[in-house]
DNA sequence: CTTGTATTCAAAGGTGGGCG
DNA sequence: CGCCCACCTTTGAATACAAG
């Protein structure tokens, strides 16, 4: 057994040694020796299996729902965005309660439980937006509606510094994540002064396929922009840009 | 970076035997 | 009786993998 004792604490893994942490101080060891392919056949890795099958099914779920809002993130930043929406899949897999362990899926699962997910962690919505908003889901006709009453803009949104203009855009989805196929709408209010006008009242409507089977999603957001000699510049690669999920329609 | 799991290694903690 | 070494059990941590 290897033990550190310089001043350089590693944490990690260089060539075949792994360095790491423990309450007893830092330590250094070989690799351990599995590997994929026992990983891959020995039964005894079977719950790992199982596991790894749900985890890609996560994974591929949140890709659909990401492709499916697409035009929308497109003005959003956030690296880890991908992850955490996994994070959320992988609960709603888990929250499927018909199928065995390892053949569990988003559709059995609680779409529902993705309902607040925000895709932007630099800029939520819930602090970006403060004027109260009323969403509606009608399955039987295929519209997802987002109502804004009135409200100031100098007093309800909260504009990142430089900012002259907002945007309020809804966005739409029916996801079949069995064939990884959407239906999906957005829409959007025009380029607003973010000053002490009220707004007119805002009636958002996104349509999709009416009478859907599939899982309906519906997601808010505000883009900033900077109004400078007559044209609507987009604020610094949407950092400050919101979007989260406000309601969800499972089956 | 995200999740859960089997496996393995080594340290840490506990116990028993042998010897002085 | 006391001490130390050897062995056994427990615990903690890291690794690999799945798809973007």
């Amino acid at each position: 057994m290897a033990k550190q004792s310089g001043i350089i604490p590693l944490q990690g893994t260089i060539g075949n040694i792994t360095f790491y942490k423990t309450k007893s101080g830092h330590l250094a060891r070989e690799k351990t020796s599995v590997n994929a392919n026992r990983i891959a056949t020995d039964p005894a890795f079977i719950r790992t299996r199982e596991n790894g099958a749900e985890f890609g099914r996560a994974g591929k779920a949140s890709k659909v729902l990401r492709t499916a809002f697409r035009a929308m993130l497109l003005n959003i930043g956030d690296s880890y965005m991908a992850s955490r929406l996994t994070r959320e899949m992988v609960k709603v897999i888990q929250a499927d309660a018909t199928n065995a362990r390892g053949l569990r899926n988003v559709i059995d699962g609680e779409a529902e439980l993705l309902k607040g997910f925000e895709f932007n962690n630099n800029s939520r919505l819930t602090g970006a937006l403060y004027a109260p908003f009323i969403t509606a889901i009608d399955r039987v006709a295929g519209t997802l509606k987002v109502d804004i009453p009135p409200f100031v803009p100098v007093n309800m949104v909260a504009a990142p510094m430089g900012a002259t203009h907002f945007k309020v855009q809804a966005a739409g989805a029916e996801i079949d994540f069995e064939v990884e196929t959407f239906v999906n709408g957005n829409t959007a209010s025009a380029e607003l002064p973010i000053d002490a006008t009220p707004t007119a009242v805002m009636a958002l409507t996104v349509n999709v396929t009416a009478n859907s089977t599939k899982p309906l999603f519906l997601a808010l957001g505000v883009e900033f922009y900077q109004h400078v000699n007559g044209t609507m510049y987009g604020l610094k690669n949407g950092t400050y840009n919101a979007l989260a999920l406000v309601d969800i329609s499972g089956m």
